[in-house]
DNA sequence: AGAGAACAGTTTAAAAGTCAACTACATTCC
DNA sequence: GGAATGTAGTTGACTTTTAAACTGTTCTCT
């Protein structure tokens, strides 16, 4: 007797592809609307983090960690933003391996410019299109994914 | 006066990194499980969608609605996928225009091969760690969100 | 019919992301 | 103290994605 494949029923199934194609979609209008600013959702959430931290800074694998990118990948954005100051590294003192990667006053600057318009997007499609209980559903559950999934 | 922007409030912020970090890390996972097929999600869902349609062939252009993606990131993708003899491509012959994609014997045999362990993931890692009336609420809300954005 | 606009898909080059190897420092454990 | 192992981050080669230009076909409108 063989244990079958517990394959989605229909509801599901209609579920889970509304959640791909729906994200697909809200993270290409966000993206797009970043764009007036040369940044990307990526790039945004790099600086947002690091305009929240002490000293608006952090190290490097703080930020892979939070956003689960490679180290590489951050590497080589922290490069480009970089390359276009917005964001300055500084090698770190109490442990000689380590990366400060510290948002500059232009950074700062741009993403106060950049921040409104994007809360907008975020609001205009996603948040507000959802009664608060089925955003908290949302919160609820993708906490429980990320915890169970775990780092890297 | 100024219409002050509207942020979001603690738990609809706590919610929306949420939803970021959880689907980074389920999207990461599922990819990593699928590349012992050889297939990353993307591709998974266009043999998919393939192995669905009638004759198991849709235009180019259909897929890309399907998936929100761009024509040419299709066209790059189903050249491989053709490339991995996956999938064939023929002309339309009532518009000279279109180009079908069509699932080949060994694409479908390969899908049938990845897809219950593809299932299993999409299970374990997101849908039975949600109650099915939060699930069904995630289903809501993006089918709102894709309706909401639109096409491209 | 024929000009002009729109559509389907591809191409090319550049940008971004992935993977594996690598350097340098730190920690562990005998 | 020092060999072995682990951690932080970078590098370079390669793959994938993006953006814009382009070809060929179809549609629209007079």
């Amino acid at each position: 007797m063989t244990t079958g494949t517990r394959w989605l029923d229909a509801e599901q199934q209609v579920a889970w592809r509304a959640y791909l194609l729906g994200t697909a979609r809200l993270m290409a209008k966000l993206d797009d609307d970043l764009r007036q600013f040369g940044l990307g959702i990526n790039d945004y959430e790099i600086l947002v983090r690091l305009s929240e931290a002490p000293d608006r800074r952090l190290r490097m694998a703080e930020i892979a960690d939070r956003l689960h990118q490679s180290r590489s990948r951050l590497t080589h954005t922290v490069g480009r933003l970089e390359a276009a100051e917005l964001v300055r590294r500084t090698s770190c003192k109490s442990d000689k391996r380590g990366v400060w990667a510290e948002l500059t006053e232009a950074g700062y600057t741009l993403l106060q410019q950049a921040a409104p318009f994007h809360v907008a997007g975020v609001r205009e499609n996603f948040v507000d299109l959802a009664s608060p209980e089925d955003f908290a559903a949302i919160g609820r559950v993708f906490d429980t994914v990320s915890e169970h999934i775990g780092q890297r």
